[in-house]
DNA sequence: TGCCTATTTGGCAAAACTGCCAAATAATGT
DNA sequence: ACATTATTTGGCAGTTTTGCCAAATAGGCA
């Protein structure tokens, strides 16, 4: 065991993991609106419930989302408005790929 | 195909994956400081110098990071410092999951 | 040219991730 | 208790990721 990374990383790649899915990322775009069960991101994602019961399940295991249940249902919430932060620094990452690559055709 | 997961989020996951990786958020926490080459990156790592090769390829290909070759060597550089600002926004994360950890115990 | 150092690439096996189905669990209403 | 609806869990096959080794590539220097 060389290997010299520390807690501290693997904690981040930890959270980084959890957005690492377009699934992932929609729901979190989702659940920044507002709440939503798992019936209705099932219905707006279009693939099979399990699927997305799993993929909610990593987001709250991460702490980023967090699940109440009220009736027969569960609702799912963003557990951190930070979590939103990320969001849009990557988005900014995008835009300066897209900004780096403009350049170079330029 | 009822996916109805756009391109925003795969673009969006592709970043996040880029970083999903205690490797590879140390090696931005280190380029963050200074510019390094992959062998002094190597020492730092403590695995095999291919599998840094490989972890910076992933990071380069996501345009987070620059290379750039001088002598037999090559620099490798954050291609844009708004990285930076999706690493602190996951320490405020791991924070807050922290803090809500702390609010159950209590 | 030949040698040395730095880096990348190809290939492979082990591990992790993904998404489906089926079964289990939980709450509600009959 | 039974049926229905919402959700989670287990299991499985297909895909992707990871990290090592060995080989290939590239630059510097004798």
């Amino acid at each position: 065991m060389a290997n010299k990374i520390n807690a501290k990383y693997q904690e981040m790649a930890k959270i980084s993991k959890a957005l690492a899915h377009p699934t992932r990322m929609f729901i979190i775009d989702k659940l920044n609106e507002k709440e939503h069960c798992v019936c209705e991101l099932t219905e707006m994602i279009g693939v099979d419930i399990s699927t997305v019961s799993k993929h909610l399940s990593i987001l709250k295991n991460a702490g980023i989302i967090s699940a109440e249940k009220r009736s027969n249902m569960v609702y799912y919430n963003l557990q951190c408005s930070c979590v939103l932060n990320i969001f849009s620094c990557v988005l900014d990452v995008i835009q300066s790929n897209i900004d780096s690559t403009k350049e170079m055709i330029e």
